[in-house]
DNA sequence: GTCATAAAGTGGTAAAAAGTGGGATAAATA
DNA sequence: TATTTATCCCACTTTTTACCACTTTATGAC
């Protein structure tokens, strides 16, 4: 089983979105997913952005959501916020297509940052973004307790 | 195992930044580097400045933070605001290559210091680092109660 | 001290790679 | 069938990389 720390997604990268909806992804990321058996990448919603996971991961995400009790309300809000939005995106030429109703939820314009998160990156508006930034810049001071209680 | 003692980045370097982002790396860091498995360096924001890890050591911190809650708001301003600006910037030439968005988010000139940090070292603009100097200068002897507690 | 030599740091050019945009064809939807 | 949407292909721009050359600083012999 090869080192999973040499194949997460780290960096931010500034790229533009085509009016076809098309993002480049970064050469970076393409290596990790080149490593993988299969290349694709799994698209959904969260808050202000889009999360991307590579399929295999998502796969995971997915086996561990399908055992949860059927009417429990915090699992279906989950499913109906979360899961239900992915949507697969296979690389085309380096691209990846984003669907319009992602690009939209997300309120995706031209400028785009692509956010590493490890396992998974997030797909942001510029300007979203930069005030997220700002906003986690400003809260981390606070947030050392929480993360220590974590481990870190 | 080597002592860890004596691979610690320690004092401070004038550099120049030239027009591409290229900075040179001291003598003496690399000399650590040369030791180590992998000499190339993960760079990331902090504050004012720019961190600058051992690419092991990096690792490191990684592992810790992959195992984090998908949706908890504290890991997720952890990751947002420190983890995913990092990135691998390999030495080539003796020097590494900073992307343009970091150096603007520390606000880089021409002018930088390289402050070592013992496991890790800082670069700060010349004019940002006088002044944060200065600050820790006047702060220092407020200190001495949080040091003593450390057992320092 | 001065000179020669080596090492460290800086700057620029050319080639390669990455990212972007658009048109023609194919597929899907209405 | 008409219209929209997606795919493929090509061309262009920008960024990154590799290489070379120069300047400055440090080192050592005399």
């Amino acid at each position: 089983m090869e080192n999973p720390v040499n194949d997460l997604f780290e960096g931010r990268s500034r790229h533009s979105l085509d009016e076809k909806g098309r993002l480049a992804i970064p050469a970076r990321f393409k290596e990790i997913l080149k490593r993988k058996a299969d290349s694709s990448l799994v698209v959904t919603n969260l808050n202000n952005c889009l999360v991307v996971f590579a399929r295999d991961d998502w796969q995971k995400i997915k086996e561990k959501a399908i055992n949860l009790p059927l009417f429990d309300s915090a699992a279906n809000i989950y499913i109906r916020y979360f899961i239900s939005g992915a949507i697969e995106c296979p690389l085309k030429q380096g691209r990846i297509l984003i669907p319009s109703n992602l690009r939209e939820l997300a309120g995706l314009n031209k400028e785009v940052v692509l956010v590493g998160h490890l396992t998974r990156f997030e797909i942001w508006d510029k300007a979203k973004w930069d005030e997220e930034f700002e906003r986690a810049k400003k809260s981390f001071p606070g947030i050392s307790q929480s993360l220590s209680d974590m481990g870190i």
